[in-house]
DNA sequence: CATTTTCTCCATCTAAAGATTTAGATAAAA
DNA sequence: TTTTATCTAAATCTTTAGATGGAGAAAATG
């Protein structure tokens, strides 16, 4: 094949999954390939960890559902490490949520146990080259979940959980409250809204009072949490 | 091909590129395919929106460097009509970011205008059968940014270049900040941290010097723009 | 029309925040 | 050993912030 001349080492590959003959048959089959080797196995992800750091294998083939830490955290805390260790997940399982989670925290391909094994040296070649491998299918699945996220991620926050007490303020109270999340001091709410401090002060202990919170910097962060959004622009020209 | 036979009807195409002879050119080329037709061309936004309201089609391919409105925007304004048209993104510009933001706001496929005509209809094929077409040069491209997204907890994409005041503090002055960002007074942190409120205040003046801010509100503010993140948890058990 | 909200403002007061200077104790670094 | 950085603390002082009560005017609401 082309990409033998790519590389002037075999790559290291770990092995990671709970199962031991799943491994083995990992492992031979990741063998037989002149541009891999595997280094090692690991059955739980402590083992991985330790061994990640010991090796600093160029790949990383993982299983995800592992007892004690799960796979996905289990790769959260490799790339913690900032090794140019690179992990591609194997796993049986093809949830939207999975694959997003995984790709989420940095795993670089995605290949199901019950592809074809060319499917697996194809990833390894796509990986170790730099880039991402995620077959179209679950490609598919994870753009479902991203984007099925991002829609909802707004709304979710704002009447999903509590209640949003961001809507009893009046439209000059979310004015004051926009000004006091750019970091203004009451005299400069004061200066742009031109209405005295003494205003100012009266629209922000209403707030307060309707925030539920007993300071300026309490009720900046509520509004941050809220994912509050300023409905009029205050700027002046 | 084998596609002729999922449809029974041709399916309904529309064209949104600010360059007529762009847009033309798409249009003969996806006409020149039994299962597609092209039912209007747009030259921005706006228009484009009013076709699509009108015609619902059920494919939309979209130049995204427009003027008025750029297409992102017009993507994220199409996808909250709920209509069951997919929007592929048909461009020049293969930039990460632009690929990264064209997905979150709902494009279903994002093909370069370099790639060969039979991508494009590769991608409305696939697009129209409800999965994802990405390209994987594009794939990885959108990883690669998306989970940089992911590390960096949001922030610090675009002025990443700009120096992060927040390195300058010391552990002590991270543990004041952190409790400040729950909204503790200084009395509060006083409490927590077993030191008087004159030493809050003195490490509180030091981080408002480092960080170059005034006040508690800002250096909160300033915290959060860059995606502070407390190195230890100084809860009470 | 009467009522209620909202926005405006003032006075007064207490509490908290912030600025500035000085300084002792440690521990690491030079 | 001297220097430097960090954490601690105090005294003093000025400036904001926040609480409370009242009140007038405009606008929306019933």
């Amino acid at each position: 094949m082309r990409r033998t001349i790519d590389f002037k080492r075999k790559q290291k590959v770990i092995v990671v999954d709970d199962k031991y003959e799943h491994a083995s048959g990992v492992r031979e089959l990741v063998n037989l390939e002149n541009d891999y080797e595997v280094i090692a196995n690991a059955g739980n992800a402590n083992v991985a960890i330790s061994l990640i750091k010991k090796y600093q294998p160029d790949l990383v083939l993982m299983d995800i559902n592992m007892p004690e830490m799960d796979g996905i955290n289990a790769i959260a805390e490799i790339q913690k490490l900032n090794l140019k260790t690179r992990i591609i997940v194997l796993t049986a399982y093809d949830d939207a949520d999975l694959i997003y989670r995984a790709m989420k925290v940095g795993a670089c391909g995605y290949v199901l146990k019950t592809m074809v094994s060319a499917q697996l040296i194809k990833a390894l070649d796509e990986v170790s080259m730099g880039r991402i491998y995620l077959p179209n299918v679950l490609c598919s699945k994870f753009f479902e979940y991203f984007q099925e996220f991002e829609r909802n991620g707004q709304k979710a926050m704002e009447d999903d959980n509590e209640e949003n007490l961001l809507h009893y303020l009046t439209n000059r109270e979310e004015e004051v409250l926009s000004l006091l999340l750019e970091g203004s001091t009451y005299k400069d709410v004061a200066r742009e809204l031109f209405i005295s401090e003494t205003t100012v002060k009266t629209h922000v202990n209403n707030i307060f009072q309707k925030l539920q919170v007993k300071e300026k910097t309490q009720a900046v962060l509520y509004a941050i949490n809220k994912g509050f959004k300023p409905k009029k622009k205050v700027g002046v020209a």
